[in-house]
DNA sequence: CCACAATCAATGTATATACATCTATTGCGA
DNA sequence: TCGCAATAGATGTATATACATTGATTGTGG
């Protein structure tokens, strides 16, 4: 089972890539974008959990999109966390980025059936839930 | 879909991952060793084929495995192919890693349950094989 | 209040991963 | 047979990813 994911992972990933390789951002770089976009301010720690991603993994990562001017932080009541939000040029870019990756997906979606599509969704978030709960 | 895959994928592989790692094998080598003990001798390009993965990116792995003497090269009759086969280390290695990936894989049935189970290896190989055929 | 455990993220290190480019070979058409 | 396109990997580079360890801060029991 690890495999098949792991394998459908990295076909998934280099389909969606593909898309987004004009405009220099990455697939985890744009589901941040849009995690972001949907929660608004979320520590590191909060935005780890959400994507089953170690936290320290985050801090690269994030490295890079603040290079880009994506992101914003500031520190929080606890001064510990570092709290994330979209910037402006994040938000661009995820407008920028959204038709391509929606057009991928659109053409992948009618491929597989809506049926198995759905199903897919459903268990592979059942998947996680089981194991990061 | 992409999103979901990757965060399954994350959370699977630390899953499996926690149980190889007294044995200093990660997810990737050990698919491996279980492709070659079941496919006999293949080319680089043919075993990225069947993982899905770019055979540069094997080269990296492949080194590593080699260093450990796990796997054996040779070169074929055309001398461009880099020709894998598993060695006897390599076959030691996999018989001490499967009790151990057997174990974290049938718990984590049970608790998906057999149905589920069943449609999603039957989903993902049939993702995988829409992208990459 | 204070010592100490717990928590958050940063850093060091190793592997995974892909693409662009390069090198060596092969295959093929003229 | 010769020249050139195609192919198989190797290499350079960038990102993704996790774990172990560390530093800073917070919470808590005495």
């Amino acid at each position: 089972m690890c495999g098949s994911f792991r394998r459908t992972s990295r076909a998934l990933t280099q389909l969606y890539e593909q898309a987004l390789r004009p405009l220099g951002l990455r697939a985890t770089q744009f589901t941040i974008l849009q995690v972001l976009a949907l929660a608004g301010e979320v520590s590191q720690g909060q935005l780890g959990g959400m994507l089953a991603m170690d936290s320290t993994t985050l801090t690269r990562t994030l490295e890079i999109m603040g290079r880009h001017g994506w992101i914003t932080e500031r520190r929080g009541r606890d001064r510990r966390e570092r709290r994330l939000r979209l910037a402006k040029a994040g938000e661009v870019q995820l407008n920028r980025a959204l038709p391509a990756w929606e057009k991928v997906q659109s053409r992948l979606r009618r491929q597989v059936g809506e049926q198995a599509w759905n199903s897919l969704l459903h268990l592979t978030n059942q998947v996680t839930d089981l194991i990061t709960n």
